[in-house]
RNA sequence: GGGAGCGUGGUGGAACGGUAGACACGAGGCUCUUAAAAAGCCUUUGGGCUUGGCCCAGUGUGGGUUCGAAUCCCGCCGCUCCCA
């Protein structure tokens, strides 16, 4: 007998597949309209730094068995493929190693492509792009200048993480306690020009589509706290020598008699109109400075709170006090008006400087039950619901009362405003880096920004650039910015704007950029967009829950108003697939826990690593690696391989006349396996779908004894392939042409079952009194009560409860159980 | 602090409100074999008994709803994630 041997029969097959384009689907726009189910199917595209790791092979295998099963049932897929190419490593692997970032990116790309392709992933290898290709991010700047046409993209300065040894703005990621994460310089904040997209305009839809689409709630939760609407009201503060006034915004306008002080972002351009010749405060300035945004964010006790005292004061507009006013670093430029009125009965960072500053704590909301709050005795923050108190004209009423009152009352005297507040920045899209795609603007001295013109695209990075410069080593390149004219004037005293694009621009449309990789025209065909969009399925990751896939929604709704998609939300149902970790943690080299795909698939090949990850776990569960048996998964491939071939075997032999004994139960049991198994496939619960189709495999076995090979057998074995192929797509394919079928496993059509198998005669009904299991009876199929009751009571032990009791009911679950509830 | 989710054998995990632990892994025993490997078979929640069967307990914990709860509801404990 032939051993199982997947080294040598699945190179050629992966090979097979993609060098003769096996799952390409052809032009999607003409597929579209012909197909009878379309079915878009995408998983996010990986980042090409260095060979595929375990994560990527766990996603790749679960949208894998979606495609190859979503194919069997009748639907054309598109499954594309491609790099998600720009981004830092490239350019630090150029900094640090000399590498060109170039070759670097390619050269892993090929070794990511040549797993992908080992591992027998049915992508379409026809629709490759790759984000950093001169012919992707022509049309990555075409977007850009779409954006520029419509107003939604602008310049305008902003603060910015700094890293003086670098020269460079880093991302908020990329700041680790106030240090740049790759030198360890101190982090500045730096004021500099950038470029912005205007998301915020699309904030409300944003938000009410996430009701509409079929997304994990907590990726939608997460969205939901990023946007973070909030309802509240502007108020106006007058400074205590009434010749200022400041706008202040708060969710809690109902607490405006607590509030008994102030605090100023340390960069509030009042500040640095009254306070900017004070050394103290300008040193205090630059200690402020050093803190990124996220870390004064993360602030969580009164010790992260420095304040400084201001040297002037407030005036409480409602209750005429003046307040002492502050300067703290929990209070953000970039959220709200960047100063806020401080309450620190019924806010807990309020609460908490004040308690560090001596500042008095006065409660207006007072809990419907419970003790009356003290504002000197109080130990924490009451942030909650209440009746309003110590509010002059406004005590007793409910606070959500109180707020819509005091708003309106202030209001009246031009005070206040009622206001909607976003968490949510606009998208600052500008990078200081040189492996990404150059904004499209020129500079023109009279013309101000100026677009680049379509036809001229792509604005192409030189291949020339010198990565051991500081700073960017596009603005240092002695052409790039200076050898252009402006478009609009020829003034030839423009300059290129030196800037790259965030890659998460890249990344926010490449879906639309499959439906015609090649097409030298136009970024997409905008009739086709429509038909194909959303997405039916997307995977990954959930670590991109808030910013890629926000962005992406926000790119389609921005295309959408321009007319070149018919969609309102790029992605329709979202599946994010748990990590693969390993003893509890997550793999990594530096913990000398990584397990790398290759180790798996060259010692047990890629059928067995593919059944391993599904079998697992569920799909959205974690799986930690050591806790899995890949020796158990291929364990059972053998199983199938050796029944596979002793049924040739024995139909060569001539021996396979005399059918597997006992085989109605085995067309039963391959029946069931169809029914249960199509169901779990539905369900995308690929581990139960496997223990169904291990459950047919020992009974095979079991009807297969003494060599009893025959038609039955066949079937069931036929039917088992059918049924893992979308798991294991080498084996199946291999075995399914060694029992003579000329055509490909995977053209097949998904296996239906004769129902009218599992009818039986009698059924075996489970006996019960008062709820605990005493016997199983045998009864005809849908016996009523008077039958099912005689059975169980014929029953010796079954009766042996019922003595001495009284029987008070009889529950008939028909062809099920049976429950005698009994008294005494 | 707020919100969401999750707690089931030694392990991964199954269970439309209806036989808890499917299917595996691991472990132990056995068959074949000089031996090993491979393959196959058996046992594997705990406790008890009058032991080819039966009884009791059991899904983090305490209550509740129900003829019947791992599943639904409430409180608590623990863990994870998101937001503060």
């Amino acid at each position: 007998m032939e051993r199982y041997d997947p080294l040598r029969i699945e190179p050629p097959i992966a090979r097979r597949w993609h060098d003769e384009r096996t799952y390409s689907l052809g032009d999607p726009a003409q597929a579209v309209a012909a197909a009878d189910k379309p079915f878009y199917a995408l998983t996010m595209f990986p980042y090409p730094s260095g060979d595929l790791h375990m994560g990527h092979a766990e996603i790749f295998t679960i949208h894998d068995a979606l495609v190859r099963h979503l194919r069997m049932t009748g639907h054309t897929v598109l499954n594309p493929i491609g790099w998600d190419a720009f981004g830092l490593p490239a350019e630090n692997a150029a900094r640090n190693r000399g590498a060109d970032p170039r070759k670097w990116t390619y050269a892993n790309i090929a070794e990511q492509r040549s797993t992908i392709q080992r591992l027998g992933y049915s992508f379409d290898w026809d629709k490759v792009l790759h984000t950093c290709d001169d012919e992707y991010y022509r049309w990555t700047q075409w977007l850009f200048l779409e954006l520029l046409d419509a107003g939604l993209a602008y310049r305008r300065e902003a603060a910015v993480n700094w890293c003086p040894g670098c020269e460079t703005v880093l991302a908020n990621e990329q700041v680790v306690d106030g240090a740049c994460e790759r030198c360890g310089s101190e982090v500045s904040r730096e004021p500099r020009t950038q470029w912005f997209f205007r998301i915020t305009q699309y904030a409300d839809e944003l938000l009410d589509g996430l009701d509409d689409i079929d997304w994990p709630e907590r990726v939608k939760n997460a969205q939901r706290a990023w946007i973070g609407r909030s309802e509240g009201a502007e108020v106006v503060f007058p400074t205590a020598d009434g010749r200022d006034e400041v706008t202040v915004f708060t969710t809690r306008p109902d607490t405006l008699y607590g509030a008994t002080y102030f605090v100023f972002a340390p960069e509030h351009p009042l500040l640095a109109e009254r306070m900017g010749d004070d050394p103290d405060f300008r040193a205090y300035l630059e200690e402020v400075a050093r803190k990124s945004e996220l870390e004064r964010m993360a602030g969580e006790t009164a010790r992260d709170k420095q304040g400084y005292r201001l040297a002037f004061d407030m005036r409480n507009p409602v209750t005429g006090e003046d307040i002492p006013a502050y300067a703290a670093d929990y209070v953000l430029m970039e959220y709200g008006t960047g100063a806020i009125m401080a309450v620190p009965a019924h806010d807990q960072r309020d609460f908490d400087f004040a308690r560090e500053h001596d500042l008095p704590v006065r409660v207006v909301v007072q809990p419907a039950d419970g003790e009356a709050l003290d504002g000197d005795t109080l130990t924490e923050a009451h942030a909650g619901e209440g009746v309003t108190v110590n509010s002059g004209p406004y005590d007793g009423r409910d606070w959500r009362e109180t707020k819509e009152a005091i708003t309106a009352d202030l209001a009246e005297r031009g005070a206040a405003e009622a206001t909607v507040n976003l968490r949510l920045r606009d998208w600052l899209i500008s990078r200081q880096r040189s492996w990404g795609a150059p904004i499209p603007v020129i500079h023109c001295p009279d013309c101000g920004e100026v677009g680049v013109p379509v036809d001229d695209l792509p604005v192409r990075l030189p291949d020339d650039l010198d990565f051991q410069v500081q700073g960017s080593p596009l603005a240092a390149h002695p052409t790039f910015a200076s050898d252009v004219a402006c478009p609009a004037c020829g003034d030839d005293a423009a300059t290129r704007d030196v800037d790259t694009m965030d890659t998460f621009v890249d990344s926010s449309w490449y879906f639309l950029r499959f439906l015609s990789p090649q097409d030298d025209q136009r970024a997409w065909p905008s009739e086709a967009a429509g038909r194909w969009l959303p997405v039916d399925q997307y995977t990954g990751g959930v670590e991109h829950a808030v910013l890629h896939l926000l962005y992406a929604r926000f790119v389609v709704k921005a295309m959408r108003d321009r007319g070149h998609v018919d969609a309102d939300e790029p992605f329709d149902a979202l599946l994010n697939q748990g990590q693969v970790i390993m003893d509890g943690a997550s793999m990594s080299k530096s913990k000398g826990n990584l397990v790398v795909p290759g180790e798996v698939y060259e010692q047990f090949g890629a059928d067995t690593l593919r059944g391993t990850m599904l079998f697992a776990s569920a799909p959205e569960d974690d799986i930690d690696w050591a806790d899995v048996s890949p020796t158990g998964m291929h364990k059972w491939l053998s199983r199938v391989w050796r029944l596979s071939l002793e049924q040739v075997a024995a139909e060569e032999a001539g021996t396979a006349t005399a059918d597997a004994r006992d085989h109605e139960s085995l067309r039963r049991e391959t029946a069931r396996a169809v029914i249960g198994a199509s169901a779990d496939y539905e369900a995308r619960k690929y581990n139960t779908a496997i223990a169904k189709l291990m459950t047919l495999t020992n009974e095979v076995l079991d009807a297969t004894r003494d060599g009893a090979y025959g038609p039955v057998s066949r079937e069931a074995l036929e039917t088992l392939l059918l049924l893992l192929a979308p798991v294991a797509p080498f084996i199946t394919e291999e075995l399914y042409r060694r029992l003579g079928h000329a055509t490909s496993i995977h053209e097949e059509a998904w296996p239906t079952a004769d129902e009218s198998l599992l009818v039986t005669e009698e059924v075996d009904l489970v006996v019960q009194v008062n709820g605990k299991v005493r016997g199983r009876v045998a009864v005809p199929t849908g016996a009523d009560q008077e039958t099912a009751e005689a059975a169980a009571r014929a029953d010796d032990n079954v009766a042996s409860h019922l003595e001495g009791v009284e029987v008070v009911k009889v529950v008939l679950v028909p062809d099920k159980l049976v429950n005698f509830v009994v008294k005494g």
